[in-house]
DNA sequence: GGAAACTAGGACCGACCAGTCCTAAACGCA
DNA sequence: TGCGTTTAGGACTGGTCGGTCCTAGTTTCC
């Protein structure tokens, strides 16, 4: 992928992730990116519609890259795995100062009645991250009680880590998140077949 | 109050809601509320930031009237309340046809890192809808658990709730905030003394 | 009856918006 | 050497934005 591409892509998921889709402008996105001027952004992208596309498809990639990797980690229990995941959220929202860096909840809760090719492209990423925790739910089932729905529940993850990372943000406070995580954690033992038998200290409390 | 105030109030609550605070324009509110032109809006309001304000303001003691009632009904027991007022959301939401209407949430994402009177005002709106629930938990606290966490539980019931409502939006899925409801409900039972007792039928699967 | 508030509606402002068009210099590679 | 891509940057368009100003008719209430 070209660099400047890349580039351009960077600053604009930053500036939408602070600022929302439509208080954006291109020109933001130009001065963030350092390019000569518009047509410079127009080599690049046909209109603001495909850059705020091609923002939400490399939020996943990127989001895969790095978080969702600890959920496919061979080399650890799954349940644990989960609970790293949901550290690792956490860290990076704490190193974001709690500002929002991502665009993804922004855009979600921006774009979700108002533009309907967002729209579908945002429940796009939820399905693929959901599927992500309920493969390793599947893989976990020895340790996991009957009757649990890995869809709800994967939903129910997303839910709180989502909602807990907003008001985290608003309230500018880490703590904040940091409890939504470790109730959200109290919540997944609860579908253990042992919940006090936790696979590793880090897990509980 | 004012009864055309509170139209455009409303008009704009509802605009907000479903594009975003940048997004809605002063016009598109005068044609909404149908107004005659900019100068009657303005007869109104001294600005766009002192609307969204209120609209902000307005949008809790609308909820406080309607949805937080119900944790407040004093013949009903607590935990019960609870429950209620949590499956008062999801129908509201469904009736709703799993759009966007309150501005809470949109405003949250997009304001809290752009714009800091926003964001200190819908961190007041979330300190008081949490206040309310935690003065419910207070109440029912011969039936918790020693050491159930208040003010973190009442944060998680909050972010749980609003991240479901995000996700069902885009979805638009009322099933996904169905099943997120009754997680969050086994979530709360799980910190009663003695979870199996359910007090009303309703409250259970 | 008269003042104050409300309704109505048009003209206008400077700023910004997404997007187009144009010229021209620097660059990478065969 | 030459061709395609990238960088650079300015001028411009039609439209929308928040906000102001102005005139004038209508209601409300003391």
């Amino acid at each position: 992928m070209n660099t400047r591409r890349a580039q351009i892509l960077d600053a604009a998921a930053v500036l939408i992730g602070r600022q929302g889709y439509s208080a954006t402008s291109i020109d933001d996105v130009i001065k963030e990116s350092r390019l000569s001027g518009k047509s410079h952004f127009y080599h690049y992208f046909r209109s603001k519609e495909e850059l705020g596309f091609e923002v939400l498809d490399r939020q996943f990639e990127r989001f895969a890259e790095r978080g969702l990797a600890i959920l496919r980690e061979p080399m650890i229990d799954p349940m644990e795995r989960l609970s790293l995941f949901i550290d690792s959220l956490v860290a990076a929202h704490a190193a974001r100062g709690c500002h929002g860096g991502s665009p993804f909840g922004t855009l979600a809760a921006e774009m979700a009645d108002a533009h309907e090719g967002f729209r579908l492209r945002i429940a796009q990423v939820f399905v693929r991250w959901a599927s992500q925790i309920q493969s390793l739910l599947w893989e976990a089932r020895p340790q996991l009680l009957d009757d649990v729905d890995a869809v709800r529940l994967s939903r129910f993850i997303i839910a709180a880590l989502e909602g807990g990372l907003m008001m985290s943000r608003v309230k500018r406070d880490i703590v904040v998140m940091e409890g939504i995580a470790l109730d959200l954690k109290r919540f997944i033992v609860m579908h253990l077949r042992e919940p006090n038998a936790v696979p590793h200290p880090s897990a509980g409390v």
